[in-house]
DNA sequence: GCCTGTATCGTAAACGTTTGCAAAGCGGTT
DNA sequence: AACCGCTTTGCAAACGTTTACGATACAGGC
């Protein structure tokens, strides 16, 4: 197996200079039409491919993009993952980058590891998972222009920066309406403590399809549990479906949360749809395996990824251009765990107007 | 923000030679104890960190170790990926080596993207997911001599190789015992189509367990649907669940096998444990998750990833190193899938000897 | 006092690419 | 005939390392 070949060996071959084939190769103008095509022909049939620490050398990028993975956000509990990061190596692969990938060791903090990685300039770019509404990554990179886009946005003040989101607000009034044409007006929202953007995005679009209802016997409560203990969210669960007043619909603000209702009205025997209907986001594997089946948004993940990847490429390229932003829209998936509300039931300590 | 320290620089505020600066940081033999202290010292504060790119120019290595991705294979389906990441990450990392990650692009085999790897030597090493019996991957990198380590075993014949693999003989030997304690004598197995090695280790732990009884009550039936069918799957548990003779007990070859199962079940109107015990392998989230919780085995992904790191480092600095080969015993996990076997109903065709 | 060996360090080449600058060729203008 | 401008190509430096080899010094042995 010869040595891969190099410019050097093409130069020769052709009786031209290393300088002449480099820019033929890369398409240069101030290369003659003729020539450019024998060296690409000749290229191609050497199989040749550039070196890309020689490349990275000279031009000071590395040719790779850099992802990182907080141990503890991306664990058991990431399911998209695999779509995530496939969908970005694909729109990155077409571009001739590589995706990185960098884990945050035990007691680092994701931010150091950012730093660690822009000051080494390991990679060209980054991409940001699970922004939060006061990101310090978020800040950080900007202040230092180092490329990058977040997935999600955040909420620091006066800060433009490149994102891509679902339109998490979208998707829950989508799934106010669905179940409010089926009659249920006691909608509870099983959430999470932490700060993330999409939590107070999917809360806000709740909230006002509600509103523009201006139905009186609507009502909207929120239960929130810190996002990684299980036991916190099962016990929720349980206290509130046990009280006699109890929603008959609620909304998971992902699909981890719904499964959690979904197993408490099961240890409680109620029925879903029949006594209960339930709505998750993000579609996981779960959603479709678990009955009844959870109806959810699916938030073509790897669509994202890929378009994220197109982003971060513009951005690396055009520093100075403006941040680019995008907002794609959930689909709603219809399963198995949304149906009418229980007609027999309505709330005990209310008034029966709508009855 | 001073432009990142170089070699030179350290040289030049030492009054040394760059090349006894590279040699004192390298730990060369060759250098007083002194100066390298110095050079060490001055280093730290500088914040000296070397150009990966140049170094990987003159090495011949990248400083990256690739893991390939395909699509199929690691989608929606494969929920340790980032357990399994983070993992590999974490060990590289440790040994200042970064995690490349490569998916196979739609209509490509993965073996042309692990070549395309291999010819422009992007990587210093692999790591192999999801090895199938006759793994064609195994064989060419093996042919190559190219450094790599799968996760899971082959069985190709004359042809041994680095492997980390969990001991699924074991595990469903375990199984088996617990089920057969509990007084399950007619035992299920869901398994796949593939030729995937573990279908096999695992099938044949749990039918050497079930010969090492000797008791001709034993009965283990295998039912496979290919496995990514999940509309397959629901109809082969369907069907084997409707069954008048149907088992007390069923063991999936993994979780996603096992929560379908469960969900078979439950449409039917099956109690579990009551009228059916279930137990799974992996100990995906969801399996948590699911009413009653999974029975299942934790094959402990991240430690295995940080092993196989440290093995593809080693075989990527001793390729004439014999193969080297772990095997890890996965932990069982009991929640509430698995019960005593119902005793009001033994198979109504079979003779009621064990009763 | 000379030779040899050892410890320590410097010189310089090499890795493969990009790119500023010079050079060559050539047609056309004055 | 000299000059200019344009197109096309070559020269050479540079990127930051590693490493083979040579150089220097100093010690010990004769």
């Amino acid at each position: 197996m010869a040595r891969t070949a190099t410019l050097k060996h093409l130069a020769e071959r052709l009786g031209l200079s290393v300088a002449t084939v480099s820019r033929a190769l890369a398409g240069s103008p101030m290369i003659a039409e003729g020539t450019r095509a024998r060296v690409a022909e000749a290229a191609t049939i050497a199989g040749y491919v550039p070196n890309r620490a020689a490349r990275a050398l000279v031009t000071g990028r590395s040719g790779f993009v850099g992802l990182v993975l907080p141990v503890r956000g991306y664990g058991k509990d990431d399911p998209y993952l695999g779509e995530f990061v496939t969908g970005l190596s694909g729109g990155l692969a077409a571009r001739g980058v590589d995706l990185f990938l960098a884990a945050v060791p035990e007691g680092q903090s994701e931010l150091s590891v950012i730093r660690h990685i822009v000051e080494t300039r390991r990679a060209d770019g980054l991409v940001l998972g699970r922004t939060i509404e006061d990101d310090p990554r978020v800040a950080w990179l900007a202040g230092q222009g180092f490329p990058f886009v977040a997935h999600g946005r955040t909420l620091l003040p006066g800060l433009v920066h490149p994102w891509l989101d679902t339109d998490g607000a979208a998707a829950f009034a989508e799934a106010f309406e669905l179940l409010y044409a089926l009659g249920h007006r006691h909608i509870a929202l099983m959430s999470i403590a932490e700060p993330m953007t999409f939590r107070r995005h999917r809360a806000e679009g709740l909230a006002a399809a509600a509103a523009r209802r201006a139905d009186p016997a609507v009502r909207i409560e929120t239960v929130a549990t810190p996002r990684f203990d299980r036991a916190a969210r099962a016990a929720a669960v349980g206290r509130l479906l046990a009280r006699p007043d109890r929603p008959t619909a609620v909304i998971g603000l992902f699909d981890g949360l719904a499964l959690a209702v979904l197993q408490g009205a099961a240890a409680q025997g109620l029925a879903v749809p029949g006594d209960l209907s339930v709505i998750g986001f993000d579609d996981i594997p779960a959603a479709a395996q678990v009955p009844p089946g959870l109806t959810t948004f699916d938030a073509a993940v790897a669509d994202s990824a890929a378009a994220i990847a197109a982003m971060l490429m513009r951005a690396i390229e055009h520093p100075a251009a403006p941040a680019e932003t995008r907002l794609v829209v959930p689909r709603l998936i219809l399963r198995g765990s949304h149906g009418p509300a229980p007609a027999h039931r309505t709330d005990k300590n209310q008034r029966e107007d709508h009855a």
